[in-house]
DNA sequence: TTGACATGCAACCAAATAGTTGCATATAAG
DNA sequence: CTTATATGCAACTATTTGGTTGCATGTCAA
Protein backbone atom coordinates (compact mmCIF):
# COMPACT_ATOMS: atom_id res chain seq x y z
CA UNK A 1 0.00 0.00 0.00
CA UNK A 2 3.04 2.03 0.35
CA UNK A 3 3.02 3.58 -3.42
CA UNK A 4 5.49 6.11 -2.47
CA UNK A 5 8.56 3.70 -1.45
CA UNK A 6 7.55 1.72 -4.89
CA UNK A 7 7.58 4.82 -7.02
CA UNK A 8 11.13 6.34 -5.82
CA UNK A 9 12.49 2.89 -5.89
CA UNK A 10 11.66 2.79 -9.47
CA UNK A 11 12.77 6.25 -9.82
CA UNK A 12 16.49 5.11 -10.45
CA UNK A 13 17.79 3.59 -13.40
CA UNK A 14 20.14 0.92 -11.86
CA UNK A 15 17.42 -0.14 -9.82
CA UNK A 16 14.85 -0.61 -13.34
CA UNK A 17 18.37 -1.92 -14.49
CA UNK A 18 18.84 -4.49 -11.31
CA UNK A 19 14.69 -5.51 -11.76
CA UNK A 20 15.57 -6.09 -15.72
CA UNK A 21 18.13 -8.27 -15.05
CA UNK A 22 16.50 -10.26 -12.45
CA UNK A 23 13.39 -10.56 -14.59
CA UNK A 24 15.54 -12.00 -16.89
CA UNK A 25 17.35 -14.42 -14.42
CA UNK A 26 15.58 -14.92 -11.16
CA UNK A 27 16.93 -15.69 -8.07
CA UNK A 28 20.47 -13.95 -8.91
CA UNK A 29 23.28 -12.89 -6.04
CA UNK A 30 24.42 -10.23 -4.79
CA UNK A 31 27.35 -10.81 -6.40
CA UNK A 32 25.95 -11.80 -9.98
CA UNK A 33 23.86 -8.93 -10.16
CA UNK A 34 27.15 -6.84 -9.80
CA UNK A 35 28.63 -7.92 -12.84
CA UNK A 36 29.49 -5.68 -15.06
CA UNK A 37 27.85 -2.48 -13.00
CA UNK A 38 30.61 0.03 -13.17
CA UNK A 39 29.78 0.42 -9.16
CA UNK A 40 30.89 -1.06 -6.16
CA UNK A 41 29.09 -3.83 -4.84
CA UNK A 42 27.61 -1.88 -1.67
CA UNK A 43 26.31 0.56 -3.70
CA UNK A 44 24.37 -2.40 -5.84
CA UNK A 45 23.30 -3.61 -2.17
CA UNK A 46 22.06 -0.47 -1.20
CA UNK A 47 19.65 -0.14 -5.05
CA UNK A 48 18.85 -4.02 -3.67
CA UNK A 49 18.05 -2.70 -0.40
CA UNK A 50 15.44 -0.32 -1.17
CA UNK A 51 13.98 -2.55 -3.81
CA UNK A 52 13.33 -4.69 -1.15
CA UNK A 53 12.31 -2.30 1.39
CA UNK A 54 9.67 -1.25 -1.65
CA UNK A 55 8.63 -4.82 -1.59
CA UNK A 56 9.84 -5.45 -5.35
CA UNK A 57 12.36 -7.89 -4.53
CA UNK A 58 11.84 -10.92 -1.89
CA UNK A 59 15.35 -12.55 -0.35
CA UNK A 60 16.11 -16.24 0.55
CA UNK A 61 19.13 -16.71 2.33
CA UNK A 62 20.89 -20.21 0.81
CA UNK A 63 23.98 -20.49 3.35
CA UNK A 64 26.04 -17.50 2.37
CA UNK A 65 24.31 -16.55 -0.46
CA UNK A 66 21.21 -14.64 -0.02
CA UNK A 67 19.49 -14.60 -3.67
CA UNK A 68 17.25 -12.21 -4.96
CA UNK A 69 13.67 -12.11 -6.35
CA UNK A 70 11.78 -10.13 -8.59
CA UNK A 71 7.89 -9.19 -7.27
CA UNK A 72 5.83 -8.43 -9.56
CA UNK A 73 2.93 -7.84 -7.14
CA UNK A 74 3.47 -3.86 -6.20
CA UNK A 75 3.97 -2.92 -9.54
CA UNK A 76 0.76 -4.22 -10.71
CA UNK A 77 -1.09 -2.45 -7.98
CA UNK A 78 0.33 0.81 -8.95
CA UNK A 79 -0.57 -0.18 -12.33
CA UNK A 80 -4.10 -1.25 -11.08
CA UNK A 81 -4.72 1.67 -8.75
CA UNK A 82 -2.81 4.40 -10.26
CA UNK A 83 -2.32 4.03 -13.69
CA UNK A 84 -5.36 2.41 -14.70
CA UNK A 85 -7.31 5.83 -13.44
CA UNK A 86 -5.73 7.24 -16.11
CA UNK A 87 -6.11 4.79 -18.70
CA UNK A 88 -9.47 4.23 -18.83
CA UNK A 89 -10.81 7.54 -19.09
CA UNK A 90 -8.04 8.38 -21.77
CA UNK A 91 -10.11 9.33 -24.61
CA UNK A 92 -12.80 11.79 -22.44
CA UNK A 93 -9.18 13.21 -21.34
CA UNK A 94 -7.62 13.52 -24.37
CA UNK A 95 -10.72 15.30 -26.45
CA UNK A 96 -11.25 17.40 -23.10
CA UNK A 97 -8.02 18.75 -24.19
CA UNK A 98 -8.79 19.16 -27.70
CA UNK A 99 -12.19 21.19 -27.03
CA UNK A 100 -10.02 23.16 -24.54
CA UNK A 101 -7.74 23.96 -27.37
CA UNK A 102 -9.97 24.87 -29.54
CA UNK A 103 -11.92 27.57 -27.73
CA UNK A 104 -9.00 29.51 -27.68
CA UNK A 105 -7.57 31.36 -31.27
CA UNK A 106 -4.72 29.54 -31.96
CA UNK A 107 -2.81 32.97 -31.65
CA UNK B 1 10.63 7.95 -24.66
CA UNK B 2 12.24 9.23 -21.79
CA UNK B 3 11.18 6.57 -19.32
CA UNK B 4 13.58 8.15 -16.89
CA UNK B 5 11.91 11.42 -17.02
CA UNK B 6 8.73 10.37 -16.58
CA UNK B 7 9.86 7.34 -13.35
CA UNK B 8 11.58 10.54 -11.73
CA UNK B 9 8.50 13.10 -12.31
CA UNK B 10 6.17 10.30 -10.74
CA UNK B 11 8.56 9.42 -7.69
CA UNK B 12 7.14 13.20 -5.82
CA UNK B 13 4.30 12.60 -4.10
CA UNK B 14 3.41 16.02 -4.39
CA UNK B 15 3.86 15.79 -8.20
CA UNK B 16 1.22 12.36 -8.13
CA UNK B 17 -1.11 14.90 -5.79
CA UNK B 18 -1.12 17.39 -8.89
CA UNK B 19 -1.76 15.01 -11.58
CA UNK B 20 -4.57 13.54 -9.27
CA UNK B 21 -6.22 17.06 -9.09
CA UNK B 22 -5.38 17.48 -12.72
CA UNK B 23 -6.79 14.29 -13.20
CA UNK B 24 -10.49 15.14 -11.41
CA UNK B 25 -10.77 18.78 -12.60
CA UNK B 26 -8.54 19.13 -15.84
CA UNK B 27 -7.18 22.60 -17.32
CA UNK B 28 -6.40 24.25 -14.49
CA UNK B 29 -4.42 27.12 -13.60
CA UNK B 30 -0.97 27.92 -11.59
CA UNK B 31 -2.75 29.74 -8.61
CA UNK B 32 -6.03 27.02 -8.90
CA UNK B 33 -3.37 24.16 -8.05
CA UNK B 34 -1.38 25.59 -5.39
CA UNK B 35 -4.96 26.41 -3.60
CA UNK B 36 -4.23 24.56 0.01
CA UNK B 37 -1.05 22.52 -1.04
CA UNK B 38 1.14 24.12 2.05
CA UNK B 39 4.16 24.57 -0.30
CA UNK B 40 4.71 28.25 -1.88
CA UNK B 41 3.04 29.01 -5.92
CA UNK B 42 6.81 28.43 -7.10
CA UNK B 43 7.82 25.07 -5.58
CA UNK B 44 4.14 24.55 -7.42
CA UNK B 45 5.68 25.55 -10.29
CA UNK B 46 8.61 23.66 -10.31
CA UNK B 47 6.57 20.82 -9.87
CA UNK B 48 4.68 21.11 -12.77
CA UNK B 49 7.50 22.38 -14.47
CA UNK B 50 9.38 18.84 -14.21
CA UNK B 51 5.81 17.21 -14.67
CA UNK B 52 5.48 18.93 -18.01
CA UNK B 53 9.51 18.41 -19.02
CA UNK B 54 8.55 14.78 -18.60
CA UNK B 55 4.87 15.30 -21.20
CA UNK B 56 2.96 14.30 -18.08
CA UNK B 57 1.34 17.86 -18.21
CA UNK B 58 0.55 19.69 -21.43
CA UNK B 59 -0.15 23.33 -20.93
CA UNK B 60 -1.95 26.11 -22.69
CA UNK B 61 -1.57 30.11 -22.17
CA UNK B 62 -5.28 31.91 -22.16
CA UNK B 63 -4.23 35.68 -21.58
CA UNK B 64 -2.01 35.71 -18.51
CA UNK B 65 -3.25 32.62 -17.26
CA UNK B 66 -1.00 29.02 -17.83
CA UNK B 67 -3.83 26.11 -17.65
CA UNK B 68 -2.36 22.70 -17.23
CA UNK B 69 -3.65 19.28 -18.84
CA UNK B 70 -2.90 15.97 -17.94
CA UNK B 71 -1.11 14.24 -20.58
CA UNK B 72 -1.66 10.60 -19.50
CA UNK B 73 0.31 9.14 -22.72
CA UNK B 74 3.66 8.61 -20.97
CA UNK B 75 2.04 6.58 -18.31
CA UNK B 76 0.66 4.24 -20.46
CA UNK B 77 3.75 3.80 -22.58
CA UNK B 78 5.24 2.76 -19.58
CA UNK B 79 2.53 0.15 -18.22
CA UNK B 80 2.73 -1.06 -21.85
CA UNK B 81 6.51 -1.43 -22.57
CA UNK B 82 7.86 -1.49 -18.43
CA UNK B 83 5.37 -2.67 -15.98
CA UNK B 84 3.82 -4.95 -18.62
CA UNK B 85 7.16 -6.58 -18.79
CA UNK B 86 6.45 -7.54 -15.13
CA UNK B 87 2.51 -8.01 -15.60
CA UNK B 88 2.52 -10.85 -18.46
CA UNK B 89 4.49 -14.04 -16.88
CA UNK B 90 3.63 -13.08 -13.49
CA UNK B 91 2.00 -16.51 -12.76
CA UNK B 92 5.66 -18.00 -14.24
CA UNK B 93 7.73 -15.68 -12.05
CA UNK B 94 5.53 -16.58 -9.13
CA UNK B 95 5.78 -20.28 -8.97
CA UNK B 96 9.19 -19.90 -9.98
CA UNK B 97 9.94 -18.22 -6.65
CA UNK B 98 7.64 -20.93 -4.95
CA UNK B 99 9.50 -23.14 -6.41
CA UNK B 100 13.31 -21.60 -5.49
CA UNK B 101 11.97 -21.45 -1.80
CA UNK B 102 10.86 -25.15 -1.69
CA UNK B 103 14.03 -26.49 -2.79
CA UNK B 104 15.56 -25.12 0.61
CA UNK B 105 14.66 -26.56 4.04
CA UNK B 106 12.05 -23.81 5.78
CA UNK B 107 14.63 -23.67 8.45
C1' DT C 1 42.38 -24.36 11.33
C1' DT C 2 43.29 -21.42 7.67
C1' DG C 3 42.03 -18.93 3.82
C1' DA C 4 38.89 -17.40 0.38
C1' DC C 5 34.37 -15.91 -0.65
C1' DA C 6 29.70 -13.47 0.21
C1' DT C 7 27.67 -10.20 2.57
C1' DG C 8 26.72 -6.43 6.19
C1' DC C 9 27.55 -2.13 8.65
C1' DA C 10 29.02 2.62 9.22
C1' DA C 11 31.22 6.83 8.15
C1' DC C 12 31.96 9.93 4.80
C1' DC C 13 31.33 12.82 0.33
C1' DA C 14 29.42 15.02 -3.85
C1' DA C 15 25.56 15.90 -6.51
C1' DA C 16 20.71 16.24 -7.05
C1' DT C 17 16.35 17.63 -5.08
C1' DA C 18 12.65 20.20 -2.81
C1' DG C 19 11.92 23.99 -0.84
C1' DT C 20 12.53 29.04 0.22
C1' DT C 21 12.75 34.34 -0.74
C1' DG C 22 13.11 38.41 -3.58
C1' DC C 23 12.37 40.68 -7.61
C1' DA C 24 10.84 41.16 -12.56
C1' DT C 25 7.36 40.99 -16.21
C1' DA C 26 2.99 40.79 -18.40
C1' DT C 27 -2.06 41.06 -18.48
C1' DA C 28 -6.55 42.33 -16.72
C1' DA C 29 -9.56 45.51 -14.19
C1' DG C 30 -10.96 49.97 -12.13
C1' DC D 1 -2.74 55.34 -15.72
C1' DT D 2 -2.62 52.77 -11.76
C1' DT D 3 -3.21 48.77 -9.28
C1' DA D 4 -3.95 44.05 -8.50
C1' DT D 5 -3.38 39.47 -10.40
C1' DA D 6 -0.76 35.58 -12.64
C1' DT D 7 3.32 33.99 -13.68
C1' DG D 8 8.56 33.66 -14.43
C1' DC D 9 13.45 33.87 -13.17
C1' DA D 10 17.38 33.44 -10.16
C1' DA D 11 19.92 32.85 -6.01
C1' DC D 12 20.31 30.51 -1.91
C1' DT D 13 19.65 26.56 1.64
C1' DA D 14 18.74 22.16 3.72
C1' DT D 15 17.88 17.48 2.99
C1' DT D 16 18.03 13.40 0.37
C1' DT D 17 20.39 10.44 -2.58
C1' DG D 18 23.86 7.70 -4.95
C1' DG D 19 28.12 6.64 -4.47
C1' DT D 20 32.60 5.65 -2.11
C1' DT D 21 36.03 3.29 1.32
C1' DG D 22 37.28 0.52 5.32
C1' DC D 23 36.40 -2.96 8.33
C1' DA D 24 33.60 -6.73 10.50
C1' DT D 25 31.08 -11.08 10.29
C1' DG D 26 29.70 -15.48 8.70
C1' DT D 27 30.14 -19.61 5.68
C1' DC D 28 32.32 -22.88 2.63
C1' DA D 29 36.45 -25.54 1.12
C1' DA D 30 41.15 -27.36 1.58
Amino acid sequence: MDDDAVFKALADGSRRLLLDRLFRNNGQRLSDLCAGLDMSRQAVAKHLGILEEANLVAVQWAGREKLHFINPVPINQISERWIGKFELPRMRVLSDLKASLEKKPRK
